[in-house]
DNA sequence: ATGATACAAACGGTATACCGTCTGATTTTC
DNA sequence: GAAAATCAGACGGTATACCGTTTGTATCAT
């Protein structure tokens, strides 16, 4: 956030900030993103946003229509259930490939918990809970796998995010079995079986499903 | 190929003629492709261009190094094998989804295996082939499922092609277990239960592997 | 002969300007 | 009063020009 402003190229700068804006709420889903707009508002000029905006969309934060505009994505609950289904699919997956070669990593995924139990506020939980399990996908070993997850879970993000202001769910406080539940996972890679832990990462993420609030009605 | 020059944009213009220059092998793996030659041998703008070269990245046919320039995508042996882990992780899903849903669809199966017989290349058989297995990935009902899939059939075409272009594979004519592969999956579709819909497609994805003549060394 | 340095060409990044199209509102006509 | 046509504003698509950086090569010094 109020890192320096070191930003490779204007595309990363715009796409950065729009990112921000769409994730803390700022941004409605729906609301359109018109280049000149956006460019004037940033300061920078319309290529760059336009390149942006691609980025984001590849990201699951935008969303184009048929003439070419972009939006601020809105999620339906059954938007909701592809992903999980997808997560479903890949991330057992995932916890299988990388569980060989994970004990080299376990340091970071403890540090991932610990860094949970630190963490400010319920957004800040929910982007560790994603990190924890991106580290895995990194483990993996397999590049595809982990770009698939990646471009995944910029709606995941923004789902739990709008999930979070709209419902008040801190008051269901997650961080404890958050915690609890991937601490299992680790002991897991440090002592069983490839399958085994595939199929501990698969009820974890069922049970994740599962103590997610009622769904809000779609957007 | 020789179909009416009727793009909606020049961007898709030169991804089309691109991509296409790319699948027939005139373009080497580790080609160059920079945005000024591009665009004067196409006779449009860089900006279209470099728009086209970012559609194609994420179609799988080239990538960018780290300064941002694009070449054609270069395959190695294990980028193959994460292709299909990945094949193996999303298609029997799909199968199951679709089961349910596919009875109206086994009409477009059926006109693709006919097709198959038909056709007059083997290049043109590969192609069915992914072609048969994108209705079923549509037919699951989940979006994102079948974005996740045409991200990695770009490269799976690239791969194939370019085995039967260097190893003559013509030779090993896969036509016929094809067809009556894909008979069988649309008969499962027809008669079984999703279990079974899945299942048989794993063993499918499984038994394509090992068709599959020995992997040329990297590229 | 070899290494470093400097220069030139090529390439990507960006701003700007122009054009065509789409959208929506107002006016005109039946 | 309703429907159709027209006009204006906004937006995306594209070409072009400029700038900074990278890259490859040639030259010069050691």
């Amino acid at each position: 956030m109020t890192e320096v402003p070191a930003f490779t190229s204007r595309t990363d700068y715009a796409a950065s900030l729009l990112r921000q804006e769409i994730l803390s709420g700022k941004m409605e889903p729906g609301d359109l993103l018109a280049e000149s707009a956006v460019a004037v508002r940033l300061g920078v000029s319309r290529v760059p946003v336009r390149e942006a905006l691609f980025t984001l969309e590849r990201e699951g934060f935008v969303e184009f229509s048929g003439t070419g505009r972009a939006f601020v994505k809105a999620l339906s609950p059954q938007d909701f259930d592809e992903l999980y289904t997808l997560r479903l699919a890949l991330e057992p997956l995932a916890a299988r490939l990388a569980s060989p070669s994970v004990t080299c990593d376990a340091r970071l995924l403890e540090k991932n918990i610990k860094d949970t139990n630190r963490a400010k506020t319920m957004l800040d939980v929910t982007r560790l809970d994603l990190e924890f399990h991106e580290i895995i996908l990194e483990a993996s070993g397999n590049g595809r796998l982990l770009k698939l997850w990646r471009s995944m879970r910029g709606e995941l993000e923004l789902w739990l995010g709008r999930l979070h202001r709209r419902h008040q769910v801190q008051k269901l406080d997650t961080r404890a079995e958050t915690m609890r539940s991937h601490q299992t996972i680790v002991d897991c890679f440090k002592q069983q079986t490839p399958a085994a832990c595939e199929s501990l990462m698969r009820k974890h993420i069922t049970g994740w499903r599962e103590w997610l609030p009622v769904l809000p009605e779609g957007e």
